[in-house]
DNA sequence: CATGAATGAGAGTTCATTCAT
DNA sequence: GATGAATGAACTCTCATTCAT
């Protein structure tokens, strides 16, 4: 019986049936190979900067021709844009792992915004990404299509902390802003932090953060009448 | 006659005050035509953004050209610098001229930090120029020296705010911890003003700041046993 | 006995007359993508010129990768020479068809000659093609014998003109020289109105090319003595 | 009385006077420069045709690198522009200095409109100069101002012609509109003797063109009832 | 002090063509 | 027959900086 099956499903278009393997093979090695331009594009720009990431650095440290990225990405910016969505995927996903011991709503609420905080603690450059490639600000590349898909995805890495704060029993409106302002603590401190201005006050950013997020701890125990 | 002359002009700083009218002149022009390339630097800066104020921009707007501008400035990044060190000096007035009608440590505090927002909000560019040179970063035209110059007028502009803070009951510790944070707030809110992140979230700035603030005096008022 | 039928299909033309149904299946194919590729490769032509009409423009119009091409086409060029081929058929089927009511010479020439002007008018871009191939300028693609094909098209689609002056009295001689004086006539107003020249003395084609056709018709029925 | 009067003139804006040798010998030096890169890229195109003329190969044969041809030009648009508008000129001088032995309109008519006609035939390539420039084709380089001067040259080249046709009796609209079709007749005769197209009808241009001129010359004698 | 020509490096991008698969 | 990755060369243009004058 599915020895017939597949007869009867191999005639007609047999052809992209049994070519199936080759197409899925040659998408993989594609895809591949644009991850390798992908990976050369994230270290020149880790170690180069914005700046330093030229189509051409990019390139050369791909193996390749400057001609050639181009059979990948339309332009330089979608590169940009494919790095920082890789990024966000991760902050993702660092967001999503961060787990509490306990079902307390504020150690979870913690947890969560720890681990986006230490993701750019770590990662200082894909904070840099992140602000280069902003609304309207440049016309090609970064399509309206990418820049919501972009948004989305640092928004979905906030819903974590907004779910917490909601659980905390926030109202809607509180929980999206107290996350807005969370997420404006952590940006803030950590750009003081990448451009030297923290040390300039004798503080670290750890315990700046720290502090943020015990008083927001705090606000959210016992609440303003 | 002559020679004594010319060894109390090199005694101390004899020779500015002494110098001949000749010289007092010339050095006072050079100080002016300094500032009027200032002057176009500001603005190509405002008009078209740090990239767009490229040498040859600012010396076409300032009337020279692009070979003068190095009788007045050793490069780019110098004037960058300088653009700064004005730029800091008008936050400074800004947050001096801020004043309480009463004497009320608290209020004085608000209109301090709300002028610091203020000047930023208003000048989105500015924060780009601080961000743009910043502790190692580019090799050349930010002297140590520059550095530590801009570094001192940043710390003098918040002054002002960790003054209240002290005057609030805050230690000297707690007092300047608390600046740093104000200072990371506004600048996070800022950046992702700028960036067009709040609207993502449908927050304003302005509420955020203010929220941020109530906080802060609260805790002033009441604080953690 | 295959090898007879080897034999047999290898003398003269018999290959093609007694080729297996297979072979000439395929070959009807062949022609039938080619001409695909050429209909997309005129509908870049007249939409975005000669320079926009690149071979990968061509390809993606066609359905096809840009190497693909290179099996029905040796090079771009190529492509060209076909489609002027093809442009100057259609010159001709509209020569041809061009008719006069009455059996007078000068009627027909000049239904015949408006049926040229009209052809090149409307479809300014092949008059840039057909100008764009010319004898020895550009080294590959337009082999000798191409071009010999290429101009007797031309020379056929004139050819009728001919026919009429030489009807109409005109010595051999003469007839091919009122007909080359004519067509130069065509082309030069229609370049002329292609390149916004005609506009600028207020002058429009049509009159000025009928202009042109009465003069003739005039001296053909009173000629010089 | 002639030294005093100098003397006042020198004070005052003395230093622009002083100034103005030095400033003219540059100005020289400037304009010098410049027509070597036009010569440079007048022969690259000669040579090599519009498309051979890159910013590059004009470079490189005027002794410059690349970056050093956009102090004398915006773009690459420019240099087109200037190339034309000089060939213009040339057309220009050619048709003023042809002359007639007698004071007869129709002979100086002749005169004239040979010396058009040769000015192109000796110069082939500047016929394709003046048709790649035309009206709003590229964008940049050719401003309105630019080829509204370059339409006015070429309109004044023809001017000649034009007054000769009316000092022969035709009316302004006859004289305009027959000087169009002598110019777009040269044009047609030299558009096909420089794609070869000519020679396919064993004909030569000259007999062609004088052919149409005695046509021409034919009707104003007895112009049609 | 000021000019402005010139360099040299580099930017992003496009292209016809080739060729292993 | 068709793919599409890749080359290699070319394109226009911009820039900070230098330097003879």
């Amino acid at each position: 019986m599915p020895k017939s099956t597949i007869a009867l499903e191999e005639t007609g278009n047999a052809r992209r049936t049994r070519a199936e393997p080759r197409l899925r093979r040659e998408r993989a090695l594609t895809e591949a190979r644009r991850n390798l331009i992908l990976d050369a594009a994230r270290a020149a720009f880790f170690e180069l900067g914005l700046d330093g990431a030229s189509l051409r650095e990019i390139a050369k440290r791909a193996g390749y021709t400057p001609g050639a990225i181009y059979s990948y990405f339309a332009n330089l910016e979608e590169i940009y844009g494919a790095l920082l969505g890789e990024s966000l995927q991760r902050l993702n996903a660092c967001v999503e792992a961060a787990d509490a011991d306990s079902g307390v709503p504020a150690e979870l609420l913690q947890r969560k915004a720890r681990a986006f905080y230490v993701f750019y603690r770590d990662n200082p450059k894909e904070l840099d990404l992140g602000f280069y490639l902003f609304d309207g600000v440049k016309p090609r590349g970064l399509t309206p299509e990418l820049n919501h898909t972009l948004n989305e995805q640092l928004m979905s890495a906030l819903r974590p902390i907004e779910r917490q704060l909601l659980a905390s029993g926030l109202s809607a409106d509180e929980a999206i802003s107290e996350t807005t302002g969370l997420f404006a603590h952590i940006v803030g401190v950590l750009v003081l932090n990448n451009t030297g201005r923290i040390r300039l006050f004798k503080q670290d950013p750890d315990t700046l953060f720290q502090r943020h997020l015990d008083a927001l701890l705090e606000r959210l125990r016992s609440p303003r009448a």
